[in-house]
Formats: structure tokens, sequence, C-alpha cells
DNA sequence: ATTTATTTTTAGATTCATCTAAAAATAATA
DNA sequence: TATTATTTTTAGATGAATCTAAAAATAAAT
């Protein structure tokens, strides 16, 4: 009973959900036109449509949240994007940057049967190229937890997902160890001495990080 | 500079071309409403628009013709459409009948990298699984030769695109053999003493065919 | 508690794609 | 050729999604 919700709306809903899933409970006009890009006049006019369709509560000056079918409609949008960014990365082998706008289009198109067949097709995946969790066709998804390589435990596996420093040495260090944002990393041995860590990179041979490395480099763990 | 077309604008320029694809020089309003599915008037203010933007060529009372720069649109959008229905058979196991309008969807995402790496995907295909040609990057595409299997040469390959009788036990009989439109089929030998033919479909086992079969189904042969 | 600043809302326009109803042009027929 | 039928176009409206500019409400600061 979702009628059928312009890309508009489904954008809306998504931004709210995001906007939201650092434990604020409301979400204000501001910050949304702000994220969707537009005016806050823009945002007051849809926020009432999508209150009017049960989507979201709405009070005057008192900001917005997800009602139970407008955050199903958020996660399942969630969900499209992701499946869509690991067939992107995946099966036609763009890299980790280049796959957010087009998946913003594929995000979209509507046919649950496609999405089904697609989730299956990848492997049913629990994680997008960024290490962000996918949510399962009820929305629920696997709580990501995130660490530094120097924190996490000794065979451990993660993707890359954030450089804590913008240092042009370490970034050029981790280019020429092969590492990018999007990496799949294996932790192999840890030196306790030292704190250096033993490593592979999308199933490579073994290289060396030193602590100091180890700390800046941030991972979501993989199941 | 084809600035950015809606989705609309870009559902009536594959519209005009499909109408004008059988040599009619020029696409009549009221046709073109009926393929839009919508009224002569909204056509007469689309086609003024798509006029002005130089994408075809119109003048009041004369129907419209694709110009170079609408033709090379609605070629794109026809490649994207059939390359999509490639991928939704190939690789995701769609059934032929049940892509066309997923695929009406995903021939508007824009992203010329995207089709590109998509096609490479599918491995170059020059088919769509209903047997019709896909445009290349340039808009140039095969014709595609069409005939019964009766008429075809020993040896031959291609797709089933049509049946041309709607009798019942001919669609079970059919049915009970494996044939479906969208089929692969190859001829291996024809019977001259009766016109009867042995094929297979879909690589499968070898069967036969009745001449009366066998004229009654059309293909297009598969370059 | 006023005043000032920020946020949010309203009012009124605009653009796109559409519609209905009626007028105008063209084509078909008697 | 006059009449009828068909096709096409115009005129005027509507509903989304947006905008700008200004008013109202709330929050922050003096």
């Amino acid at each position: 009973m979702v009628s059928e919700l312009s890309f508009t709306e489904e954008n809306y809903l998504k931004a709210i959900y995001h906007l939201s899933s650092d434990g604020t409970e409301s979400v204000n006009t501001n910050s949304l036109a702000e994220s969707m890009n537009t005016t806050p006049a823009s945002v007051n006019d849809m926020v009432k449509r999508l209150a009017q369709k049960n989507l979201i509560g709405y009070q005057k000056y008192k900001g917005t949240t997800l009602l139970a079918k407008g955050k199903k409609v958020a996660l399942t949008i969630v969900r499209k994007h992701r499946l869509w960014e690991v067939f992107l990365v995946d099966k036609l082998g763009f890299k980790w940057d280049e796959v957010h706008e087009i998946a913003e289009q594929l995000e979209h198109i509507k046919s649950p049967n496609l999405i089904k067949r697609l989730d299956a097709f990848l492997g049913h995946p629990t994680m997008d190229p960024h290490g962000d969790p996918i949510p399962n066709e009820e929305g629920i998804m696997k709580e990501t937890v995130r660490a530094s390589i120097a924190e996490v435990a000794v065979n451990a596996k993660g993707i890359i997902v954030a450089v804590n420093n913008d240092d042009t040495l370490l970034l050029q260090h981790l280019d020429s160890l092969g590492i990018q944002l999007g990496s799949k990393i294996a932790i192999l041995e840890r030196m306790d001495f030292d704190g250096s860590v033993s490593i592979s990179i999308d199933e490579g041979p073994k290289q060396f990080l030193s602590k100091s490395v180890a700390e800046n480099l941030m991972i979501t763990l993989t199941d």
C-alpha cells in the first residue's frame, strides 16, 4: 500500500534515514535541505507530503522521524543501493570510488524480483564495497564493527574503510602496498614487541605494517 | 550537447524510432499518442519541445522525424535496453518474457562507462534475447535475418522469435520439446524426402521437427 | 527578559508533463 | 466540390517539485 513513490520521495526517505541513523531521533528541516541540496522551503513542502502518506512523523517546528512504513522504504533503497555497488565492483570491475553515482540511479529501479535475483547472483553479500552492511529483505542488517588494524585480533578479516590521517607520505606508502579504500585485508600476525602486523591485501602476498601505520588504518570486520 | 533528457523525452525519441524503423518516413501525432499511451494533445506539447531542442524535425500537421541528434539518443536507449535484457536473461536467469518492463527502467540509467563495462561483461553480444540486434556504440547494428526453420540452411543457428500459428496443440507440442520464444536453436540436418529437420534447443540433445512444425517456427539467424 | 540570530514556515511563482474540451486543418467520401 | 470524418493543434487547467522572498516561531545571547 506504499502506492508508488517518486525518485525524489525515495531520496528524501533515504536522507532522513541516514541523518537519523546516528542516534539522532529527529531530523530538522535545515539539515535535510543541506543533505538534499535544496532549500528549506522545498524540504518543508515535501515533508508535509510524506507525512500525509504516513511515511514520516512530522510536527511543525519539531522535525521529522521515519515511521515504520517510511523506514521500510528507506531500508529497501539502501539495500538496493549497496547490492548494486557490489555488482558494479565485483562483476563490472569498477573502483570503490566510481560507483556511488551510478548506484544512486540504480537504487530506484522497481522490481523486487530483480533484487532477489541480483542478491543471489552476487552470493548474498552482507557488506558493500565501502564496508557498509547490506540490509536483508526484512531490513535487518548486521551491526558493523569498526576498528583500527592495531586493535583488531589476529586472523581478523575486513575491508579498509578509512585512513585516519592525510599525511601524503602515509598515503603514498599505502599506495605502494596496494592498499586502498575498499581493499580486503587479512591480519596474519602481530609482533608484540613493537606492535607491527603482517597482513594480506586482496588475498595477495604477506606484507608488513608498522604500529603507527596500523593505528591509522580503519577497517570494518567481515563476518 | 544533448543537455540531459528526461525519461519521458527519451521514451518519446525511442517511440519515434520504433515507429519509423519500418520505413515510415514521418510519424504522425495519433500513432505516437497511441504508442505512448497518452493523448494527441500531450504528444503535440512534447513534440514541440523536442523539435526546439533539435532532436526531431517537426512541421505542423506534417508529423515528425528523428534528426541526427535524436536518432543517436534513440539508438543509445535501444542499445541499453537490449544489453540489460541480455544481462537479465543470461546472468540473472530471467525468462524471455519477464525482462521487458525492467529493461524499460534500466535503459534510462545514465553512465556511458557503465554500458561499456556491461557490454564487455556480457561478451559484446550482438543480439538480445528476443533476437533483436543490439546497436554498437556508434549506433550501427547488424541487419537481422528472419526466416522459418523450414527455409533455413543446415547448420544454421538462431533464436526463436515467433510462432506463426496459435493452435493449442502446436504450442503444447513445442512446450514438450522445450521450445519457447528466446530459445537458442541449431539446425542439425534436414531430411529431403519429407522436409523434417533435426535440431538442438539450448545446446540440448537432438530432437525432431516435422516440416509443418518447422514452417511455423520463425527464428533470427545468429551471426 | 529583551534583543538578536537561527530555523522553519508560508505565500506566491515557475517549469515539466500531463489533461479536457474546443477549434482548426487536412483527408476522405458522396 | 461540398460535406463529413479524421487528425492535429490550441487554449486553459492541474499536480508535482521546485524556487525566492518574506513572515512567523524558536533558540541563543546579552
